[in-house]
Formats: structure tokens, sequence, C-alpha cells
DNA sequence: CCGACTTCCTCCATGGCGTGAACTATCCTA
DNA sequence: TAGGATAGTTCACGCCATGGAGGAAGTCGG
């Protein structure tokens, strides 16, 4: 994970605190053997690492293992209380923060029910300020202590400099969310979409844990993916890759919000299930997104003897097996997640049959070497999701202080 | 470019010469000074490195740049003698060998016209094998500088320890060629798809330069990708990610010969177009491969008067706009490089037309970082690609002759 | 032709690093 | 309580990149 590439020796030691760090945050409590063993490093420099973490305070030796005729091994763990980051999730009707330890334990919670399509950018960012405030205030923690916020949005972030959110849904144009939120709160601040930190959340603690190319689908409103290659978010040139929803599907076929025809999420999309729905049924449908997870979820508990309901069903799970499909050819990998609102509900039953359709639109071969499974966090992972950036940026600089050394040029790259 | 993950001092060292030769063999002739900085290595590390590399005769003094009062800048190359490599196209109509040096100019080329379809595996291997021979042979290079073999076959190919293809357009089933190959010549042989080594070429030589993020496109009989990202070649977990011919793009639509329905190919593959300019004109028509290239640049040719082939064409266009924009959504490329035989025929005059309705089916964001250009190399690149195989080996081990010395453990995963 | 100057490159002392081998710590068993 | 086993640490060694000093190789003006 974020091999720092090292030029120097001194890069060398991060590198290797790094590669360490990363090994007992994810799979710890962790002996110094195991460290050795996974991140190739000799029994001499783990001891060397490890001494140095633990002066540091980053990481702790918690009991030891039960030995059979030696001295037992030590187990060590990151120091939860080490510093706590905060994870927002900029929701489209609610905002959510939260403030955790190291250990990812929950500290302390705050929640604004907030109506996105009534608030202007500078507003809802002002409210994820409050919030943030709020939380830290509620958990007693010291401010310096605090590692980082990283907030979950939805809409797609590009970052040249900053994050800047394009947010269609909510109706944001190039909001510089980053040094927006920078300017009201003095934390070190970083912008992911919503879809990718809940993405992590999965390849951290859930359902993607241990593999290094899996792809996250989620299913509710909006239709996304958060694809993971090599262990890590691809995000392609501007950070917005894995944008599955208006994918065409169905050249010429049904129109989308997003202007387009076909888009996989104009048959997938929630919306899309209710107003189909209503369209067979003959009944007057008016969306409203408070009341579209009731709805769909009527739908598909109807389905055993609704006629209409099972036939809308049916289009689903041949479209998402298609699109699911279509994931498999294009990356590869080797396991699916599906999330999401949409895709708990869908999960529970349909999960099956969707893998059905995935693998008769799939190639033989990708498809022999992938397995679908349903996501094993809750939407709520959103914000959680948001707290492992800064988290992630700790680990990968191997929880040293930087130092202040300019650096000589610019990035390496190739031609 | 593969910055292998360094945990000693020693290795290290292989990773900033290989840091450096990767540099010097991309971009070069290439000043001491431009090493520095672009592999952000200090002065006295680049002329530490370079005197050994130069030493080794990996790369060589070649002139010196002007100066203007002051000791002018040594220009420095790969040696192209430092060693030769073999790239290896196997084509469905003919098998094509060429005999490189480390500039990549051709030294011998053989060529065999045959045809896969009566050919077994075992036969096909052995016509390579004497292919391979005859280069060396006529080239009168010494066996013992020839670095590898980098052979391009169509077809999956997977590699648990060995490259295995599934060459399904050629009846293959899991042929292990790579150790068949390494039974018949003594020499390192490695193995990879077509799409990916002709795309390899394009990105290291061709109209892919430069970029770090750019999927090219391949269009042909079949129809494939090859996605770079980081400035390399996307694999997913068992290296067959770029699938692109077999995704759904129209449910439930036009059976490909696949066996599915509604896949890209069947729109916009070669014998689809043939196939449906015949069924439009009521023409009589009899797929073959061979014949297949002119009808369908007759077609091509006679679309600004014919009826047919105008509607063919507009329909190609349209389902490859929508294609690509699905590649676009997904994988957020900053370049597409549409290339392939038919990709060449139709670019000429179509390019602009197939890019407006990528515009049209793509978000609009990750379209506006994104440019569609024709590609650079011809097919027969593909056996360029093959060679940039084992120089991708060579370049990434800093060229240094390996230490034997067990390896600690596996390789570096995250739990 | 010569010195002054400029720029590039190399050499060297220094501080860091990971490593194997020797050594210490800590437990179990008898 | 001694002996054995396993875990962890210390240390000398060899290797590395680096800044600074100094050598190399040109240009330019006289």
């Amino acid at each position: 994970m974020a091999a720092p590439n090292a030029t120097t020796v001194r890069d060398l030691r991060r590198s290797n605190r790094s590669r360490a760090l990363w090994q007992v945050f994810l799979s710890g409590p962790l002996t110094r053997q195991d460290i050795g063993v996974q991140a190739v490093l000799s029994p001499a420099t783990v001891s060397n690492l490890v001494a140095d973490l633990v002066a540091d305070g980053v990481i702790i030796e918690v009991g030891l293992e039960d030995s059979n005729g030696g001295r037992p091994r030590g187990l060590l763990q990151v120091n939860p209380e080490y510093g706590y980051v905060i994870g927002v999730d900029v929701g489209e009707t609610a905002f959510l923060v939260e403030l955790f330890d190291l250990g990812l334990r929950l500290r302390a919670r705050h929640v604004s029910a907030t109506d996105m399509a009534v608030l202007d950018p500078q507003d809802a960012i002002s409210h994820v300020a409050d919030g943030i405030r709020s939380v830290i205030a509620r958990s007693g923690v010291a401010e310096r202590s605090i590692l980082g916020v990283g907030v979950a949005v939805p809409g797609l972030v590009t970052r040249q400099q900053e994050a800047v959110v394009h947010g269609q849904s909510v109706g944001w144009e190039a909001v510089p969310v980053e040094s927006m939120l920078r300017g009201l709160v003095d934390l070190p601040v970083l912008v992911d979409n919503g879809a990718k930190t809940l993405g992590q959340a999965e390849k951290w603690f859930g359902a993607a844990r241990g593999t290094d190319d899996a792809i996250i689908v989620l299913l509710g409103m909006g239709v996304g993916t958060c694809v993971i290659s090599n262990g890590e978010v691809y995000r392609g040139a501007t950070s917005s890759a894995g944008e599955w929803g208006h994918t065409t599907i169905m050249v010429g076929g049904r129109r989308c919000r997003c202007g387009g025809r076909g888009c996989l999420e104009a048959y997938v999309g929630a919306a899309a299930i209710a107003a189909r729905y209503a369209e067979l049924t003959g009944a007057s449908y008016t969306a409203s997104p408070a009341s579209l997870e009731g709805a769909v979820a009527a739908i598909i508990a109807s389905a055993p003897g609704d006629q209409a309901a099972s036939e809308v069903l049916d289009e689903v799970v041949t479209y998402l097996g298609a699109g699911i499909a279509n994931l498999v050819n294009l990356f590869n990998p080797e396991r699916v997640v599906v999330g999401g609102w949409l895709g708990h509900a869908l999960g529970a039953g349909l999960l099956p049959r969707i893998s059905e359709a995935a693998r008769a639109n799939a190639l033989r071969l990708p498809f022999s070497g992938v397995e679908i499974v349903p996501a094993q966090l809750g939407q709520d992972a959103v914000a959680l999701g948001g707290a492992t950036l800064p988290i992630a940026k700790l680990l990968s600089a191997g929880a040293m202080t930087v130092p202040v050394r300019a650096e000589r040029r610019p990035a390496f790259t190739i031609s």
C-alpha cells in the first residue's frame, strides 16, 4: 500500500516504517515475527522499527501470545489513543460527522438533517464545520491530537491542487470544498467521493478485505462503484474513475436524469425501479427521495405474488447482471461487493440471480475468478470511510513528523 | 514505472539504478542533470549510477551538448548493442518474429503465413520456435546476448506460475505457451495478450506517450483495449482486464460470436460491419477473415454516396461512441488512442464523429479531460510490443545481474 | 596564446540504513 | 532449580545517498 518511492536511505527508513505500520494497523494485533514475514523485513529491522514506533507512541504492546516452551511473543497494535480522526458524510438529506480513535472506535457523532436542495455550498460547509466543532467538544479530545478530517461528498471530486467537488445531484458546480472547509476549521482536510470512501471502508474492514482487486458496487438513488486495484482505490487521471451509473447499457434506451439515454442507472437505480413499477401498475408516481426507500422495499417485498413487481425486479436483475459483467470484463476483479441501501435490499434474496445474470454476460475466464458477495458495512460507513482518508495519509507517511526539507523536484514521472 | 519495492539499502541501489535507466531509455539521450531532475536523484548519485551503468555497458555517452561558456553536458543513451530482444506476434493468419537491438531498431524479421484454424498449439509453438531460430541466425547476433523473447498472443493470458493462453478465437484452451516455448528455445520467455503489447508499444513510442492514464482501443476482427494506469498496463487479478469487445452495450441486442447478446463487438467489429452491410443491401455474405479488410475498406470508401454504407457507418459511430464513453466514465483516462486496422480505416474520416458521439454519452467532467486521437503505430507494432516485455523486465531490474540470494518471503501483500 | 570565468562532473567524508551473528530475556518442562 | 526452547536486542559491518570541495573541460576577452 502506497510504497513511498524511496530514493535515499532516510526514505527507505520511512518506507519500512510505513510498511510495518500498515500491517499492524490492518491485521493487528501482530507479533514482531508476523510483521517481518508480511512486510518482508528482517527480525533485527522489525525490532528496531517497532522500538521507534513504540517510543513515538504510535503502536503499543498489548499482551503476550501464549508460548509453549519459550519466550512468549509480544502482540503489537496501533495505539488507539495516538490520535483521532473525523469522518464526514455529506449526504443528500443529512450530514453525519463522526469522530473516531485510531482503532476506529466511535467517540462522538453529530447528525444534522438538511436538505441539500435548499442549501447553498457555503451554508452546507458551515454546517459541516459546526458538526466538526460539535464532535470535538463532545468527545473531549484535544484538538491538537486530531490527525485530520476526511469528507465524503456526493458527486465527482477532482484534484489539481485542492479537491473540488462537482455534485450534479445536489447542484454543486466546482465547489472548492477543501479550501472552504480549511478556512473554517484548523485541521488537515481531505475530500473524496462518497462511493470511494465507502469502498475503502469495505476494503479495510468489510467484504473486500484481503483482496487486492475488487469492485464495490453501490446501488441507491445513484449507481456507482469504487474500484480497488493493487489494494488501492483506482482513481484515473482526475480521480473520477468508477462512474458506472451513466455508462450505456442500452443504446438509444430509456432516458436518464443525466440527459443521456440507456444509462445503467435508468434501469437499476432506485428511482427507475419505482417509476417503472408505477408505470406498470398505472399508479400515479411522484418521486420523492425520502419515500423512495420505502417504496422500493415494498416492491421487493411484494414481488413473490405481485406480477408487476416481479417483472420490475426481473428487469433489474437482467440489467444489473449485464452491468456487473461489464465490470468483470473490463477490470478483472477477484471480488465484486454489492452494497448501498438498494444493494442491501436486493441482495438479500436476489444476489444468486444477479450473479447468474452476470455469469451469462461475462466472459467465462474472468468470471470464473470472481466472487459476488454482499457488502458487510451499511450506508453509515460512508463517514467511516471518510475517516480512513487521514489514516491512510498517516500510515503512508509512517507516522513520522515530516522533516522540513525542500523537495528536490516534482514527483517522479516518465517522459 | 515499476518501483521495485525496496527494503534494504541494496534494493535502494537497484531501485535508483532502475529509475535512472528507465528515464534514459524512454526519453534519452539525456544529460546527467536531466536524469537527476526526472528521477529525483542528487547529482552525486546520478554520477555514481551512470558510472556503474557505463562500466556495465548498459548505457553509453553519445556526444556532448553545446555549451555556452562552460563544460559541455554529456549525452547519455541506452547502448543499443547491450543486448537484443525478440518480439513475436502470433496472429490469426501469420506469425511475425522480429529481432531488435535495445534501441528498438529492427535487425531481422521472419514471417510465416499460417492458418491458426488448422494448426494445433504444439505445431504453432514449434513454428514460432523456428522463427526465433531463424531471426537469430539471420541477424548474426550471439544467442547469449539475447535478453529474452516477448510473445504476443490472441486471447486471454492468465498467469499463476507461468503464462497460459486461452485463445477463444483460435480454439486454444488453456495452452501453456510459456513453458512449451521454453522447452524449445533456451531463452527467457514472456507471454502477453496482443492488445496489451500493442498498447505498451503505443505508450512507449506512439500516441500514448507521455501519458500516465490512457486507453488504447483496438478495432479489427475483435475489439479490445489496453488500459494504461499510472504509466503501466492495467492487468487486474488474473491479467485479463480490458476485455471490452464483449461488454454489453445493448441488453438483449444482436447476437455475438461469443454466444452473448448485445456485445459491443457485435456492432462495431469488422465482421459485424460487413454482415450488416450485406444485410442491408441484400447481398449474400460469406465471412472470410482474409477478405474482410477489403470489404470493410470498400464500405468505408463508398459511404459518401452509398445509402446502406453510410447507414452502417452511422451505426458504428453511435455504438463506438457509447462504448468509448463507457471507458471514459469508468477509467477516467486522459487520452484514448484509437488503433487496430479497422481503427485506422475508420479513424481517417470518422474520428471527429466518433469523438462527438462519445461526448454525447460520457459524463461532462471526465470527458472534458480526455483527448481522442488516432494510433501512431500500425498493426505490425504488435511484435514490437512483444519485444518491450523483456526490455521492461531488464529496466525494472536496473540491468543488474540478479544476485543469488533467497527471497525471504512471498511478495508484499496486505492482510 | 593566455588567463578569467563558467559549468559540469567526480571524489570524499559523513551520517543513515538493514543485516547476520552473538547475546540476552522469558517462558516451559522436568 | 537446571536445561531447553523461543523471542527479542545489540553490535559490528558493509552498503548507500549526499553535500561540499575540487578537478575537468569548455567559452570569452584581450
